[in-house]
DNA sequence: GCGATTCTAGGGTAAGAACCCTAAATACCG
DNA sequence: CGGTATTTAGGGTTCTTACCCTAGAATCGC
């Protein structure tokens, strides 16, 4: 791995970790395992770390929002959680810590309340497939709340296991758990071919997770 | 107001409008309107703020989780709400800074867990007795998960909204909007009388949380 | 009115953090 | 192999921040 995404990926967790303020540049130079100046090699300021990153996620971020549907509600539904959920817990200081970075990432900034509605229209898209495919009685003019819904438990998800002391770090379950606490809001109406499906791809969104 | 508390008032909207590390002992003296002499006077350092934060927030906590119900099923739910909302909104910074502080505020960590398992608890009291007077059709055996997501919206729904780009501000009407927020949740399954009480104290609820 | 408490103004310090600089060593790639 | 790119080590600067210090003024409360 080239040593400038080696600083990407480690400033991405420290910023995770710890919030954007609290990583000095020292500590994430060692962290990475190099001298400090090299960091300044790559990057100019701390700053362009933040704006690099950003680029990442934005990128990442249009990539899920662009995904096609199959036409298997059920997989379709699956690998969006599965991406989604990669992403929410790739990036969560982006939003969590948009206080405090002083200036701004602006293309976060700008750009999150459209991703955010645009994420609603696909969750709730998905929906409506599992829903015409008859794997879920939901009325359609709730599916609407629904997704926003599910959405808010999977963002935040990850924020409200480490308020209630789970451990959070990769490999401790806590990506399953809060795709196990969404399903909670809709899977008694699903088919249980469905609800056995979905609940079956947990484990196996967690470890593609664990791998990526 | 005795300036101590004063200090303590600023201290509280500044960590949650900027962040705990964001927030600088000299602004905070400025935004009080007092020398910075003066806050070393009180405080011996800007942890100890925090603690003394930390006290009042668990002041409030503990007399929120103990709430006696009164027996009106619908007049306890909505004044759990408008009490909840308040100490989500109030300390909202304490959860979501939590890893800024570096040095943990050790009050709000060794007890965040268990009020929060308390909240579901009371929550899921106040919806058992709804559904026991007969104002909410839910089935016992799920309540526990409805009450549970709806404290992670009411508990996230303001960092929701304000990646929404919506206005968080005091009067800016997003108590409101996730009180709602949660209300779609359950609100179908609520007595028309029972919903129409509940979207009639939305109102209610976030003029209090302004004049407090 | 007086002693105690609170507040001010203005100067200061130490530590930490982001980032600079430079020469030399090391690694890479055609 | 040689030129280029990357990395190191070690020294440094500037700025920011939390907090200190002091004497005197202002306020408070009995």
């Amino acid at each position: 791995m080239r040593t400038r995404d080696r600083i990407l990926e480690t400033a991405l967790r420290l910023f995770n970790e710890q919030g954007y303020g609290a990583v000095t540049t020292a500590a994430l130079a060692a962290e990475c395992g190099i001298a400090e100046g090299n960091l300044w090699y790559h990057f100019k300021t701390k700053h362009a770390l933040l704006e690099a990153l950003s680029e990442r996620f934005a990128a990442m971020l249009e990539a899920r929002l662009a995904m096609p549907a199959s036409g298997d509600a059920l997989e379709d539904y699956v690998q969006l959680l599965a991406v989604a959920m990669h992403e929410f817990r790739s990036f969560r200081f982006f939003f969590r810590d948009q206080p405090t970075y002083g200036e701004h990432s602006e293309l976060v900034r700008a750009r999150a309340p459209q991703w955010l509605e645009r994420s609603f229209d696909q969750l709730e898209a998905r929906l409506v497939a599992l829903a015409d495919s008859g794997l879920l009685d939901w009325p359609r003019e709730r599916l609407r709340d629904l997704a926003i819904n599910a959405t808010i438990i999977l963002r935040y998800g990850l924020e409200h296991y480490r308020e209630l002391g789970v451990p959070t770090e990769a490999g401790s379950g806590t990506v399953r758990r809060t795709l196990e606490r969404h399903l909670t809001l809709f899977e008694h109406r699903l088919t249980p071919a469905a609800a056995a499906r979905l609940h079956g791809a947990l484990a196996e969104i967690e470890s593609a997770a664990l791998a990526a």
